[in-house]
DNA sequence: CTTCGCGGCTTAAGCGGTTGAGCGCGTTCC
DNA sequence: GGAACGCGCTCAACCGCTTAAGCCGCGAAG
């Protein structure tokens, strides 16, 4: 219960608390032996630094914050947070920092808690994911200047760290792939319109298949609910050109889909491909398997967090681009049917 | 960028810090007027409480911590977690606290991080999910005099809160329901035999059968994982006399089983009712649609972020009950085949 | 008319660290 | 031999807030 201080290092040491300050912080202004005895007693005592007290003075909070700005039920069958999360801890723990989280329902309340505990000096940093194109929580990042990395493409004056994936050329791959397979009407089920990664996405796959020469475009918007998955692709697959293979921008969508083919009647991937943008094991626990955009998310995480730490200690903002997700084929895809 | 402190609102007031401390915090010793007048200025500076300086003096650091022990990997797939922190979330920022997140592998380093943050004082408190029945957190927790609140049973001398539902009720009105609907072979696939919870819902499972007068109650054990869940289900589904329904402790396993059955060329629900342990939004996106247990997870993370708080303000321990799981009925489950 | 009590405020000591200034002492340099 | 220097340490202020104790003036009680 009784808390070790560093004043009951000092008096067992027969130094100031000054000293024993140097001495715990590795600075220089104390002889080798008595950093050593300091040490030893400061070991043998389980000292541990009062984090209030020492952001006090050093006016560092020694944790970072992750709002998530979104309602509670759609966070829940992603598995993209969880893993997300776990590797901005694995930065972090090694960093003796912590993770601040909460979760919002929207941007309001967003720029809110931003507010709140960078007055109350709560946190050192921030993690910003699910940017929008227009996103409120910019301008108020940029007024406070907390120190912020984006889970996303680089943006803004580049005070801001980013670290992203390069979902142009993913999205490239996957409609070449498709392409290669024989499919001349590929459609795509997208996320969220007003966030970025939507339409950098939806770009890229108007750009691939202009390119391929297959026509229109074909993209219907979502909120990545399972529902909108649905009615997405009954939507497509109610028309007479209908679609030979289908792009969604996540897994939960893609598995809503084969529920929305099985009952139409119409066979995945006989004549149907269905492809997945987020790759989990969401993918491997229906049948057929989904082919999936997959790519680390931990190590986005551990990135993300490495990137804010350096911000915060004052390096430059850097941008880190991760490797571009790749196509994981399992049995949702094959060859267009002939005809 | 400069920070608004209550010296500055004294200065402004004409009054001393000590009398701006006693009006921000409610307390006797000032005048309504006075009071008002401190009020209105911080107020108009915009002033928050350097949560530092306050837990520095006050010794509470206004956040708890939730250190979640599981492989990350295990943790992505469990919609659980998320609605269970949201849930927490919405109860905590109401009282201005905030939450710390902790993932690690095992229950060893859930154990350093507690006494790391404890010795730091970054957390008044602790939320512990995934008991263990020998659970090496809880003599950490003891030995600091940590307040905790447990997501499961009450355990221990009552220093601890607790709150759960009635797993027992929920297992037996599971095979109760089964019973009645003819199945006189019935098996369980059980979550990690380690954990609370696993143990009172197969003790729940295995009195429910011998009660019903169903013979040996046949209980395999598991990881949660859905290789698991599968590998059960097919030694299972392989005996002679194999089940005609089968209860599993999570979503996945119960999802990973509609696979090993279609594999195997047992339909289900025809030949096989299978019951899922989670209600989460997997079971409504696979076919057939999986029957539950369904609960509302996030009342469980308010409840124990409520628990927690009162336990932190010195309040007694308390115990709450959560509404017992009810079965909600899906395509999977379905009468016992005749013979 | 003194004494007491009390409301309303100030004072100052902490909370547990960090950090610049200062000080004594042994070396080195001219 | 005295000045200059650097090392190793102490001192004390400070970070922003809380809070026990004290003080002052005023009305009520004795």
């Amino acid at each position: 219960m009784k808390r070790v201080t560093i004043g009951e290092i000092a008096e067992r040491a027969g130094v100031s608390t000054g000293a024993v300050s140097y001495a715990l912080n590795g600075r220089p202004g104390v002889s080798e032996e008595t950093r050593r005895r300091i040490l030893e007693i400061a070991d043998r005592l389980g000292w541990r630094p009062s984090l209030a007290a020492r952001s006090l003075s050093g006016s560092r909070a020694h944790s970072v914050g992750l709002v998530l700005a979104r309602p509670a039920d759609t966070l829940g069958v992603e598995p993209f947070f969880m893993r997300f999360i776990a590797g901005l801890e694995r930065e972090l723990s090694g960093q003796r920092t912590g993770l601040l989280l909460q979760v919002v329902e929207d941007h309001a309340a967003a720029v809110e808690a931003i507010r709140l505990w960078w007055a109350e000096r709560r946190v050192d940093g921030l993690v910003v994911t699910d940017l929008y194109a227009q996103d409120a929580r910019l301008p108020v990042i940029a007024e406070l200047g907390v120190p912020a990395v984006l889970a996303g493409r680089p943006r803004g004056d580049g005070a801001l760290g980013a670290v992203w994936a390069d979902d142009t050329a993913a999205v490239d791959s996957s409609v070449d792939y498709l392409v290669a397979l024989g499919h001349r009407r590929i459609a795509r089920v997208a996320g969220l319109p007003a966030l970025d990664h939507t339409r950098v996405r939806v770009a890229a796959f108007r750009a691939a298949v202009l390119r391929h020469g297959l026509g229109e475009p074909r993209v219907v918007e979502t909120d990545y609910t399972a529902e909108e998955g649905a009615r997405a692709t009954r939507a497509l697959l109610s028309r007479p050109d209908r679609p030979t293979a289908i792009l969604y921008d996540n897994d939960v969508m893609a598995v809503a889909a084969l529920n929305v083919a099985q009952e139409m009647g119409i066979p995945v991937p006989g004549e149907l491909s269905v492809l997945a943008g987020d790759d989990s094991q969401l993918c491997v626990l229906v049948r057929p398997a989904l082919t999936a955009l997959s790519w680390d998310i931990q190590a986005y995480g551990l990135h993300t967090a490495r990137v804010l730490l350096e911000l915060i200690d004052g390096r430059p903002a850097r941008s880190h681009q991760e490797r571009t997700p790749v196509l994981t084929v399992r049995g949702s895809t094959a060859a267009a049917p002939a005809g």
